[in-house]
This record gives structure tokens, C-alpha cells and sequence, in this order.
DNA sequence: AGAGTATATGCAAATTATTTGCAAATAGCG
DNA sequence: CGCTATTTGCAAATAATTTGCATATACTCT
């Protein structure tokens, strides 16, 4: 079921952030290694009850800087609160979520090919350096139902 | 400057609500005629100073409903706050955000044509019915700074 | 390894964003 | 026009995110 990664380990991930001239520390070691374990996106609410060393404050304020450096992804779902998750270790992807019942499925779609496309249309723009791409739709038990 | 839409009337915009079912009240007008007046998605904040008859709750409460029935977007770009954009009377399209100034752009990419694929990366989804895209760049007065 | 400095963290509180309950108002139906 | 389901205002609750500041820690340089 909970389809799990491969897993580096806490010293790889240090590398990973380091190379991003992140500082690393405890909290964002336990982040990684806690978004790791994840198979969807997680919000920070859920992810303290992951992390429970690490106080909320310094939960914003780590994955704000592991966003920065990409080696986080946020991702906006239904509700307010953000979601993140892992973005090395794992191909580029997206998601797709039921507006009935809420799953999240993992979807192997990618638009990098658009972005010069994007910089065609829209002039005032020198580079493209991410994008965010997420379907919504109905599972097929919604639909049956 | 703020280039404005064919901008419908209300009683045009009465229709376009009725037609999806959903009842049409003096705000649910105010609200698409403001959106119509913006040239980019906006703020629930940002939209009370423009419809100042229509409580905060009830700019929640509509704006889910348009968004529903599908008359209305959010969408995420930076920050917290969800953004509102009319979605029809308008070609369907995405936006690029700089992401050192937050300027915010139009871009005229569909990927309508990679719904298929996603359902055949998704087994487990019967349909699509809606997505977001968003790009994330650097604009050009913030690349040569 | 130790000292110094810039950055990260905890904590508490502020701010911002969104949701909710309930009574009164109103749209749409017959 | 009267009836009923839905919407709205208002105030308060809850949730999400940000901030200030004192302390702790990572990293650089020696």
C-alpha cells in the first residue's frame, strides 16, 4: 500500500541541502527525512504530528527555505492550507485530486516542454523556473455511485 | 493600462448563472461584474474594498459556489490567500508570476490535450474536469537587476 | 578543535485567511 | 402573492501563516 522510497539517509540529504548553500540543521534533516516517508503531499498541520521535535514556526520557516532551494515542492490542493513534499528522489510530477471524495493520485505528466511556449506569450518574462500542475476530477467509485 | 473585458451586463450575467443552476442574487452579480473589471485574479481581501456591500462571509460563500459552477477560477499563486478570476467571457489560460517582484502575467497555454494522458496514468480516475497550471519565472526588469 | 558571526529556532503573540451558527432577508416556484 | 429553500449579515470561532526577540546552532576562519 504505502508505496515507500527509496530512502535516502539523513547524511545524503544534508549533501542534497547543502549543495543548495542551505544551511543544514536538525529540523530540516528530520523535514526531509519525514516528507520521505510520505506518499502524497502533507500539510503542515499533519507534518508537526510527524516532526513533533520541531516547533510550527520553524516548520514554515524551514520548508519556505527548502521551497526555495528546491528541494521542496508546495502544492496546492483543495482547503487553505499548503502541501508539500518531497521534490528530489522522485520524478517530476503531479497530482491529480476527486472533487467529490478528495483522493490524491500521484499523475506522470509533465509540461516542461510548455515553458517556451510560455516565454513566447507572454514577453515581459526572461525565464521560466517552475511550474505547478494539478488536475481535478472524479475517481471512478465517485463515479459509480 | 488595465486593458478591460467586452464586460456583459449584469443581466448577462444573470444567465450565465442561472444557466448553471445556481441561484442569482444581487452580490452574485456584484461579484462577477467586479471580476470582470479585474485584469488579473484577486484576493477575497482586495475584492471587499471593490464590493463593499457584500460582507467578507458572503464573498466566501459565493465565490464557492461560482467556482462550482465553474464561473469563476481560484487560483494559487504566491501568498496565502486564494485568488478569484472570471472564468468565462475569457479564453481559458494560465499565469507566469515573477517569482523576486510577484508580477503577475497572463499565459495563453492549454493543456486541455493532456487530460487523456492523465487518465491513463491514473487508473484509478474517471474523468477530469478541471486543472490549474501556474508558471513561475523571472521577469525581465528583475533578471537584468 | 575553538572563536566569531551569520543564520536558525523556540516561544508567544500578532496577523491573516477561512469557516460557522443562527436569525433575518430574499430568490424562484407555483 | 405566498411559500420554501437558499442566501446573507453579523459576530465569533477556527485555522493558517507571520513576526519579534532572546537564545541556540551551523559554518567559516584560524
Amino acid at each position: 500500500m504505502s508505496q515507500k522510497l527509496p530512502n535516502r539517509d539523513a547524511v545524503s540529504y544534508g549533501e542534497a541541502i547543502r549543495s543548495k548553500s542551505v544551511r543544514v540543521t536538525k529540523h530540516r534533516l528530520l523535514i526531509m527525512t519525514a516528507l520521505s516517508h510520505e506518499r502524497l503531499p502533507i500539510s503542515i498541520r499533519d507534518l508537526t504530528k510527524k516532526v513533533r521535535s520541531c516547533n510550527e514556526s520553524t516548520l514554515y520557516r524551514s520548508l519556505e527555505s527548502l521551497v526555495d532551494a528546491q528541494l521542496v515542492r508546495r502544492v496546492h490542493l483543495d482547503g487553505a492550507a499548503a502541501r508539500y513534499e518531497l521534490s528530489i528522489d522522485r520524478p517530476h510530477h503531479h497530482h491529480i485530486q476527486c472533487v467529490r471524495c478528495g483522493l490524491i493520485q500521484d499523475v506522470d505528466i509533465c509540461v516542461r516542454s510548455k515553458e517556451e511556449a510560455v516565454l513566447r506569450s507572454t514577453p515581459a518574462f526572461a525565464s521560466v523556473v517552475d511550474h505547478s500542475l494539478e488536475f481535478f476530477g472524479i475517481c471512478k467509485p465517485c463515479a459509480s455511485r
